[in-house]
DNA sequence: GATGAATGAGGCTTCATTCAT
DNA sequence: CATGAATGAAGCCTCATTCAT
């Protein structure tokens, strides 16, 4: 607990860091003005992916968006690949932290709340970068960096999610029949793709509260959940 | 019964013409030769689009699979998004005329049979277009055309899965908690994701038959559905 | 005259007569039908020349205002030039028959009468055929048989007029002092070229009756023409 | 006098800065070389303007001409529409400041001089730019900012000779039946025009002292202008 | 004769990238 | 570091022209 908890801490204090971005330019900006213009940089940038897609964001409008003239893009990063990269690292961070927050560590709660805990944080943090996690997925398929990426970071959740789901076969309170990868699969496909109709494509109705209810109670029957035993 | 056994058939006669251009340039092409070039400047469209993207795809990529000259194009299609619209249509009705056809028409199946076979229907035609309906979504969100079909294909398709929950409700054999609409567009959302994740992005494991099994028994799990009678 | 006369006539019954236009296709159209299709289109042509300009015609416009296809265009034509000439001469012939009919022709009118007479018919005509003037000229500069065309018409229409004022002078009715040749051009170019204001461009106020009398009256007075003696 | 002298002088000093950049891209060139290379290019389009016309004319061409790659262009202008609104005020005001200055301002000069001085220098003005008049024109028929120009021009001009006139009637030195517009505008017609066939054209023969001295002639017998009383 | 189809040269325009200051 | 300017590859699209039927 003290370790994932400990992880999840580094993530979030990391992804803030510019500094050291693997391959950067000559060796990263060494004044801090630079490294400000070049936070800047990176922040329109992934606004400007958010509204219009990889092909067509402009380096002139991200470095527009920025205050920055068109050439001094160039001074930080080399192409509009390795911007992408590096939102792409800091959302991927930002986004299931606070998830892998809560189903690997606050193990004290009783699972009907632990999921429904989750999958609160998991809809709340998705509202604010599920259009890049599309993107993520379409220029992974170009890129072999972003590839990896979005790889590394399915494959870690999804263990994670099994591993769960095999402690509760274990405990005897989760379906024994369900293979726990594919069912990890499916719990982060659907909640995936449903945050998306629900606060990208604007397709569902429903608050939060209910959302979250509903979407819990599909998981728990869908896991034949026990009911915890509560004490008189 | 009937009356959704008619519409099933009526979508299914409606579906093998799925390149009715609709309003196409003057009138779409006269003479049977013509027919047969912008029939194949679509496949070629299909082909380019699902390999290289929306953004990506080429012009003369496109003319030159289908052994014709880019100036050749023009004379069928405006631009890359009207061919594109038409792309879509016709992949639209070839993915979901099946599974309508499952879940609406083949009701004296056990509901488990029906939903391991619409399950089992729309894995395999997904499989042949998955990378396409992830385009539909990327485009519909520029091209107002394209994303009126996205989302009444959705509506339609989250109306009818709600409506049998609801059905199933009545009749007692589904948990009367679970909100239909939600219900159904999470179904829809595991199962188009899964599908992405399993046979596009290849970061799942698993024969048809065992995903299949898998998934049926996730959703009967989470529908609490009683099973059916058996009498001995 | 007489024989201008007749030079006038054969000018409008040579006009419309589209058999043989100079350097044809193979010999031109044979059939009747093909004689009216190929009126068709030189008659669509002018049509589109005014309305679009040379450069911005398109073949295809052509075609289609005459009913025709496409590629039926090139069996009669071998090209936009080609069909742009046609249509110059024959509005050269119809612009320019009645105004030389009454400078050549009518003598026996007052000179005060005339030079009314031939104004009105002059900026009559105009009316119909003004935007093409100036396609002429333009088109002129790049292909030198346009460019014959119409220089030929300047000289014959100048020497007409300067020839009249030369009679004038010697019969002492006309400023001595004035050089026929430049008064000729200038009085061309201010019919032509105030049509065009008043007719095309529509910058000009005023009654074809109102600006025949003070075009007239310029054109006197300029001349310093002699009121003609009238007999009680 | 002494306001329209002030507002001749107005216009003179105005005059020299034909290049003002009005409503361009962002805020036109920042640098001084960037102003140089933008004047450059105007400098380009108004000879590719003249030799080939408004649609002939390659935006490759003008920026060949200016020794810029083609895409240098588009720094500074939109379209080849932009940059010839650009070349088409510049002109204007070169064209008409020296008439206007003349018509307008030295009114100490008998009515014969000043016509034959607004004549000349009009005429070698013409000289200049009479291609680019004609584009103008043409190009107002599809530019709508364009005609305005022209038609802001015209009226000015042609307002300012009315004016002129109507103090000649005033003042019983000019035949008081002719209609002040009309003249004015066929006086500006006639000038426009003949300059156009003689400089341009090449079909008027003369050297410029004998045309001055003709088409003055003209205008005074067209006005009927009183010989100023000359002192013994 | 007439048509629909096909072609491809050529123009316009965008934009990632480089460079001199 | 930052900027404005410059570059040119690359894509879109038009349209005159040719061709098979």
């Amino acid at each position: 607990m003290a370790r994932s908890r400990a992880r999840a801490l580094e993530a979030l204090t990391a992804a803030p860091a510019p500094a050291a971005p693997s391959g950067d330019k000559p060796s990263g900006p060494r004044s801090s003005k630079g490294v400000r213009t070049r936070e800047r940089l990176v922040e329109a940038a992934k606004e400007i992916f958010e509204e219009q897609g990889f092909s067509e964001a402009r380096i002139s409008d991200i470095a527009e968006r920025a205050g920055q003239s068109h050439g001094s893009f160039y001074y930080y990063f080399d192409s509009k690949e390795e911007v992408f990269r590096e939102v792409a690292a800091a959302v991927d961070d930002q986004l299931f932290a606070p998830l892998d927050d809560v189903i690997m560590a606050e193990s004290w709660l009783a699972p009907q709340q632990r999921i429904r805990e989750a999958m609160r944080r998991h809809l709340l943090s998705y509202k604010r970068h599920a259009r890049l996690m599309s993107l993520i997925e379409q220029v992974s398929r170009h890129d072999p960096e972003v590839n990896a990426l979005r790889l590394a970071r399915h494959q870690r959740h999804t263990a994670e999610v099994a591993k769960t789901i095999r402690q509760m076969q274990r405990r005897k309170v989760a379906d024994p029949s369900l293979d726990p990868q594919i069912v990890a699969t499916a719990f982060g496909a659907l909640t995936h793709r449903f945050a998306e109709l629900w606060l990208v494509q604007g397709t569902v109705d429903g608050n939060l509260e209910h959302v979250v209810e509903q979407l819990s109670r599909l998981f728990e029957n869908a896991l034949r959940l026990k009911p915890p035993v509560r004490k008189p």
